[in-house]
DNA sequence: GTAGGGTTACGC
DNA sequence: GCGTAACCCTAC
């Protein structure tokens, strides 16, 4: 809307960082206010340093665009203040530790980038709320069954917007939910991969079922994905479930020692008033 | 004043 | 079409 993008030079994205590193992430007022970066951030806001760290923040932390040097995440001013030889150490280290942008752009082990679009008509046929889903909802579920990148809450959103604009989903308000024709189109590809609160016993049976198919149609190959990572999850829940019980099995065990301490206790007592205690076994 | 979510414009 | 950067809005 109205005026135009003002990009970032790389004087103001230094000044920032720097000021980071000064004051601390969150100080925006402190550092855009600071005479030593007024000069070059004062066409910029409180705000707009905020976002552009947040930026910055997201680039660095795995993603993020291709031609640049990025800064990680500087935890407030404890990082040992000013100096800018040690930003630029800072960035070499982030050479160092992150892969080449190319190489990023890739997962190593081989994995598809990801597919949002999927996974939101996933989530929403899952979700399956008459109403719609919130995105909030939805993130959490798409987070809880795939890799999610760290910027992925914000692309989210743009994601969403694109689905609705182009009709594959609706928004009413702030829920977003499948449309007619998307609700009968959709029902299968990642569908294997929702263990909901149906009988477990289906997913194990389906991922069989699924390899007697050759991964011929990247529908298929999809929902074989997805077969395989319910299995996973479900073995996680029986897991879970082992664990729960071993828990309660050492609490019940607490609670006996607990008794039997008492009663201990009990009978030490009657013992040093001597009066004669017998233990009946069948009490 | 800041954080976080949402929206829009831009470049690939 | 998609991801990202920049901007906007709102709650705290």
């Amino acid at each position: 809307m109205g005026a135009p993008k003002q990009k970032w030079t790389s004087e103001e994205e230094d000044a920032l960082r720097r000021g980071v590193v000064k004051h601390g992430a969150g100080k925006w007022r402190t550092i855009q206010k600071d005479p030593e970066f007024s000069p070059v951030l004062s066409s910029r806001s409180n705000i707009d340093l905020k976002d552009k760290w947040r930026n910055l923040s997201f680039s660095a932390s795995g993603l993020g665009s291709r031609d640049k040097i990025r800064v990680p995440r500087i935890t407030g001013p404890s990082a040992s203040p000013s100096s800018s030889s040690l930003l630029l150490l800072t960035a070499n280290k982030v050479a160092e530790a992150a892969p080449p942008a190319d190489a990023e752009k890739k997962p190593q082990d081989g994995k598809t980038p990801p597919k949002y679009g999927a996974m939101i008509l996933e989530a929403l046929s899952e979700l399956n709320e008459p109403n719609g889903s919130e995105i909030s909802a939805i993130y959490h579920f798409i987070e809880q069954r795939h890799e999610v990148q760290p910027n992925f809450r914000r692309l989210l959103s743009s994601k969403l917007r694109r689905l609705a604009e182009s009709k594959k989903i609706e928004k009413v308000d702030k829920f977003y939910r499948l449309t007619d024709s998307s609700a009968t189109r959709t029902p299968a590809p990642i569908k294997a991969s929702a263990p909901k609160q149906k009988d477990i016993s289906k997913p194990a049976k389906t991922s069989k079922i699924l390899g007697l198919f050759a991964a011929s149609s990247p529908a298929l190959e999809a929902a074989m994905t997805a077969a395989v990572k319910v299995a996973d999850a479900e073995s996680k829940a029986h897991e879970a479930h082992d664990q729960m019980m071993e828990a309660e099995r050492i609490l019940k065990m607490a609670d006996d020692t607990q008794s039997l301490l008492a009663i201990a206790a009990e009978i030490y007592d009657r013992c040093t008033r001597g009066e004669i205690t017998t233990l009946n076994p069948m009490a």
